[in-house]
DNA sequence: CATATTTCTTAACTTAAGTGAACGAGTTAT
DNA sequence: ATAACTCGTTCACTTAAGTTAAGAAATATG
């Protein structure tokens, strides 16, 4: 599974084999079954993931509802918000499959910040690239409308769409899953 | 104007004089008269803001209307997603108000980085921060309706709902501006 | 100062999303 | 095996946003 975080951080950085080694003695990966809750509305957790294999999802409950608002597949990284502000989760985060993941804190960066001076340049960039990706997903969701957004979700993740429940993907969307049912059906009559 | 920038930047590491005196040598301050466009769609500028006094707006035009996802005001940074990706910008930057901004690019940003590395830390905090500022936006944005993104908006940035003008507020809040109106009367009825 | 021009509001109509309920298919649990 | 539950779809109805057009109010321009 390594393999996978080395090509990743090596999108940022070149690691060399000490580096590497140190990287992997901190025992970072965790398997979890599809299903398990990772982090709970009210945690103070100060766990970071990163996806290896598997999708995890972020969601709020609003009035009783589940409003899912992002989901991390192979190859992406979350810091829950709960970390860095050290306040109770407002949101939860869970397995939609079985997923192999990493499981860091503030601490480890920090130490490898110290020993590497590259990992802060990775997490500089990294962070950088993440705000610039999500900003432009942000301005498309503003400037676009809900069968938009769909059509645009089938062009850039229809991975999505194949391993993800509808109902979740509806709030993804910003709509109800009734909604999301009804413009599915509408978009397959323009077609034919 | 030099102390807004400092006073900035104290909030995530603390500058020695020579450190001060170096960033001032740089000469980053310049004043834009309103409605002056610093960025225009196609352009591959390397330029990035950082608002001491003012506002400016970043806005696309898609089928010939403009539509504004972003402001930026007083202590708020942006850079354009061209400068990050050496892509022709998707959209324009302009003046809302008279504005008194930094004007850097990348190159001035890695020299300061060699020079002084808390740099580098701090544009990591930085982007730290405003990601999970904008993924919480975002996350309100994709749960909320329009009404209660206004209302939210009322709340949170009062400001900017006297600033700047209905039709570029309503395309920030994801809507059309009668729709904007109209809901502005609604909520002021169910007041009385 | 008068006249454009832009900005905001209102209205009538269309379209699409929200709501509540019902149904069947598939899954899970007992 | 049956009951309970989840999930996706459909329907009828309500509510709100999009669209087109017109006019009033505010702002800018010559």
């Amino acid at each position: 599974m390594q393999h996978i975080l080395f090509e990743f951080i090596s999108k940022y950085i070149s690691l060399a084999e000490d580096e590497k080694s140190a990287i992997l003695s901190l025992n970072l990966f965790r398997s979890v079954k599809k299903g398990t809750i990772l982090l709970k509305e009210g945690q103070k957790s100060q766990e970071e993931y990163f996806v290896l294999k598997g999708c995890i999802r972020k969601y709020y409950i609003i009035d009783g509802e589940e409003k899912t608002t992002a989901f991390f597949t192979e190859m992406e990284g979350m810091v829950p918000h709960c970390v860095t502000s050290k306040t109770p989760s407002e949101y939860y985060i869970s397995c939609l499959e079985d997923t192999i993941l990493t499981v860091t804190n503030p601490d480890m960066g920090v130490e490898m910040n110290i020993k590497f001076p590259k990992f802060e340049i990775m997490c500089r960039k990294l962070s950088e690239e993440l705000l610039a990706k999500q900003q432009i997903n942000f301005d498309e969701f503003k400037t676009s409308s809900p069968e938009q957004r769909y059509l645009n979700l089938l062009q850039k993740r229809p991975d999505l769409i194949q391993r993800v429940p509808q109902h979740q993907l509806a709030s993804y969307l910003g709509i109800k899953p009734q909604s999301l049912s009804r413009l599915r059906a509408r978009i397959f009559e323009k077609k034919s």
